[in-house]
DNA sequence: TGACGAACTGACGGGTCAGTCAGTCAGTCG
DNA sequence: CGACTGACTGACTGACCCGTCAGTTCGTCA
């Protein structure tokens, strides 16, 4: 099935295949609960083979996290690839980061977090993507201040300022369950935002 | 060394010196990593009194976690009923909520939120518990918005935003190990409050 | 004093799970 | 065709750890 120089893309394609699944295990059972056996049963394959394509469990576990951040991201960042105003782009990030627009993968990173205390490689990824989250954040205030549509007195502040606001208000609301509602959680960010941007 | 009628002082003692013990297994360790085991050998006791006063891990987890949360909730009541401007007060109430006043406290936070997305019992106790942060949080801005200090358009609200603002920033800067530093959180804290008191 | 029961011990059963390994199978190359 | 190799299996091992339980100690009360 391959030629005997290197890996092919039919390793390639396996690998994504469990990594994919190991996220869909880890939004079903947790991090913390995932284990090997799980995630071959979940594609009818050996844990020997997933042990053929990942040394370790933590190393298989910190890769399908980057893996589906990382995708998210992407994500993200071609929704605001889009022409619109600033205002516009700002409230498809805003909506972007919501609760409600991905629940499951606001818990993901909820357990990310805590596991990120112990884990190195949790740890890098983590803070590598929460930043380019900031930034995707940052660059659209940025834009809107250059264009004259905001008055922030400074953007990055702003961006930092609302991003961490609405990683607050989603524990409140993913993890305590309904400590405060959605409709609440909007307006406290939609009046955030217009102090911000003033 | 005790009645035979029902459980005395000595119990609540050893529960307690249990339940501390805990807290600091969990600090260190981790939740997810605190064995039944290491909790007795902390104390030089065996596993099976351990069990002999909590029927189950989780429950002795919970518990512990509790326990912490309410006599740091205490601390924080004890500090805030006290004489003082309500400026003064606002600012006790921040600094104690402050990643650097209490790093390892934060650590077992950010597990706690995780932990509760599984964990009845513990999605309970930090529901309380958070609310009765944002709780003292929104009296304190509301006794300065009654004697004209504060010009909060909604204390509630202010206080939400502001518990969320330093949860979020707690993460960036325990769980990420300095994306942020303290000199910057506290920075785009004191802005925030002094957007939302006006 | 002797009975009793609460507090406590330490060994053990039983279940779980990560990682290993010998071996199978199917393509590929010479 | 036959040797070779990469992908894969599934049984197994060794470690870990929770919760149990039979038995011990000791203070208290009748």
């Amino acid at each position: 099935m391959e030629k005997s120089q290197g890996p092919g893309p039919a390793v390639e394609k396996r690998r994504i295949q469990i990594l994919e699944a190991t996220c869909t295990v880890m939004s079903k059972q947790g991090i913390a609960s995932t284990r090997v056996g799980d995630v071959a049963k979940y594609l009818g394959i050996s844990t020997g083979l997933v042990h053929y394509h990942f040394d370790t469990k933590d190393e298989l576990l910190a890769a399908a996290f980057r893996h589906a951040a990382e995708k998210e991201l992407e994500a993200l960042r071609l929704l605001v690839n889009t022409d619109g105003t600033p205002r516009e782009l700002l409230d498809i990030v805003v909506d972007n980061f919501f609760p409600a627009s991905g629940f499951s993968s606001w818990r993901l990173w909820i357990e990310g977090w805590a596991v990120a205390l112990r884990s190195e490689s949790f740890r890098r990824t983590v803070m590598e993507l929460d930043e380019a989250w900031v930034e995707v954040l940052a660059d659209t205030l940025t834009n809107g201040v250059a264009s004259g549509d905001f008055a922030c007195v400074n953007p990055r502040d702003s961006a930092w300022r609302l991003a961490c606001l609405i990683e607050g208000l989603a524990i409140q609301q993913v993890a305590h369950g309904g400590a405060i509602n959605d409709v609440e959680t909007r307006r406290l960010v939609a009046d955030a935002i217009e102090a911000e941007i003033g």
